[in-house]
DNA sequence: TGTTAGCACTCGATGTTGTTAAGTGCTAAA
DNA sequence: TTTAGCACTTAACAACATCGAGTGCTAACA
């Protein structure tokens, strides 16, 4: 195990480090941070920790740079998350907007909040969707060829689609389509009715209408496929462009697309147990990432689920501050999203 | 006025700068592009073409490199749009989807398809909407507390919001409040019931209904800005690592969050004449696009109103195939776009 | 036995210098 | 009017020296 000498060591190569952003080295860190020690004891002890794979060098003669096991060693040992001041709470409330109509404006907001508030890449994930009930189908005729439909869930998430009507077809048809659908489906968790509008649904509407009805399982399948998908909300995006080391634009550009793209963020981001967690580096398994660290959190709305906060930033973050935030701010963010819901069934 | 001479070393430079991104020098000129004149001969041509102003250097001793000027008389005198290969439109024509079920994902799409195919930045704006006709609100209950608000124009758009119901408001006082719109605004130009919303209706509100109406004022107000408002769509804004001087990240980060906020676009683009034009670097009014070139140009959906395209990409760009490109692509789209409408109007 | 001073060594960063390639303007001859 | 020739300029590049911050190791010290 390492002496208390060789953790107040570490935790100071680990402070000035993320201070400066350069190597440190026995020297700058006696003099800079006044160690009672001589350089060359805290020599010794670096050469220690390095053995034990806490610190490395980025060249023979360079000053350390905490490790990746360094870094974890400070995070899960060394730190807790540091409150944040009355004033930055204060800030965050006041970033939101006073009232929402929906879920996801507040859900992307918060996106943007977090980006703000810390320079870094804010991803956000609304609670989950797939296990909301259908309360209902709508159809509403909007001129001769165009019609919405609507779908509707327990939660109270509303999702919509515009689309043209064939011709030949008619209102009373579009009513006996709503009826079927409504009467197979209300009450049904989303995947169950994303299975059914696949399989059963096509087969009872052949035998109560004669026009072609792919149109409408297409529209409404899309619909819930729509639904169902995880939305990822990413704030700060040219965040990155300020950590990340920027010299490599192509490297730049995938995380970039990544982030834009949204879906293929669940490699990076699973949605494990609750709580606040921190990976660093290679410990994201993906090689764009080396150098960022992730802090996950999920936020719980009682009642209404889990969503999810993650913060990507340089390995070499200020964990405690980053972690007091974001736990700050998931707190924030539930109570927001609990107003939202109390507000519905007031 | 310059003579046939100067033309041709004119030309020369700018086709020699396009392809290779060097300064450009007599000797190089001489031997690459095989002109039948010495090295000394051109030197005094040259000479004479940066007197104009046609051409300059980067340092006393260096080769030249075309002017905006020079870039000006280029494009307005020498050269012509180049058909585009049938390959390259049948590319244009498979990249669109078979159906289209709203206007904005017909151009949305556009954006990302033009950006690929000149690897610059695409902009694309619709039919503007300000004179639409409203052809109907509706308002469609959703649950006990959520209704949503939807607006159909004679153009076909469709623009909805959900929102949730202040408790205590009924079913019936509901009906009141869009009869009332749809009484004093069908019809109208969106522009004249913007006004009208925000003056008139209030008023009338109150007449009428007992509880608080500013909600719905609200709501509609809201969904009319949202409609009237002129958005772009930006494709390829990756693209502009591939081709602005990457060195200046903050530079970049200044040229992204303009497109990505996408209303601040009118200062670069603005909607005058028919047809296609090109503006070169400082021509752009623009301290962030002196290194830049756009081109524009309108596409006429026949009884839509008109559309605008624009391609931003580096002042030294084949001008000749971008702009047969520019003109290929408007045509392509504003047949999609006159597709889009004929279905609807079968 | 743990701590410290001293020393030779390493390496990236930075600055200096020289060389080269591609260009220019100018002059004088064809 | 055109061209050859020449002296001059500049950016880009490579080779080289210098410097600062670091290291490991050894020997002396409390």
């Amino acid at each position: 195990m390492l002496t208390e000498r060789q953790v107040l060591i570490l935790e100071s190569i680990i402070r000035f480090y993320t201070e400066t952003g350069h190597p440190v080295g026995s020297k700058t860190l006696m003099n800079e941070l006044s160690l009672p020690f001589s350089s060359a004891t805290i020599r010794n002890e670096m050469s220690r920790l390095e053995e034990l794979g806490f610190i490395e060098k980025t060249h023979s003669s360079s000053g350390r740079i905490p490790s990746v096991k360094g870094y974890r060693f400070y995070v899960d040992y060394l730190i807790s998350p540091e409150q944040l001041p009355a004033q930055e709470v204060a800030k965050i409330r006041s970033a939101f907007g006073p009232r929402y109509h929906e879920l996801d404006e507040i859900v992307s907001q918060s996106a943007n909040i977090l980006s703000e508030l810390t320079n870094y890449t804010a991803i956000l994930l609304g609670p989950k969707m797939q296990e909301n009930k259908l309360t209902g189908f709508r159809l509403v005729p909007l001129s001769e060829h165009q019609a919405m439909a609507i779908l509707v869930t327990d939660q109270a998430h509303v999702e919509n689609r515009t689309f043209t009507i064939p011709p030949g077809m008619k209102l009373a048809d579009l009513e006996t389509i709503v009826k079927i659908f409504n009467d197979q489906l209300i009450g049904l968790p989303l995947t169950e009715v994303f299975k059914k509008i696949n399989v059963e649904i096509p087969q009872i509407l052949a035998r109560h209408l004669h026009t072609d009805s792919d149109l409408f399982v297409d529209v409404f399948g899309n619909i819930i496929t729509h639904t169902i998908r995880e939305r990822f909300y990413v704030g700060g995006k040219m965040n990155l462009l300020n950590f990340s080391e920027f010299q490599d634009i192509e490297k730049f550009k995938s995380i970039y697309s990544l982030m834009d793209e949204g879906n293929n963020l669940r490699t990076l981001i699973s949605r494990k147990s609750d709580g606040i967690h921190v990976k660093i580096g290679q410990e994201l398994n993906n090689d764009l990432f080396s150098d960022f660290s992730l802090i996950t959190a999920t936020y719980q709305v009682v009642g209404h689920g889990e969503g999810m906060i993650a913060l990507l930033g340089p390995t070499s973050m200020p964990y405690s501050k980053m972690l007091g935030l974001v736990d700050t701010f998931r707190n924030e963010l539930a109570d927001k999203v609990s107003d939202y819901y109390r507000f519905l069934e007031e």
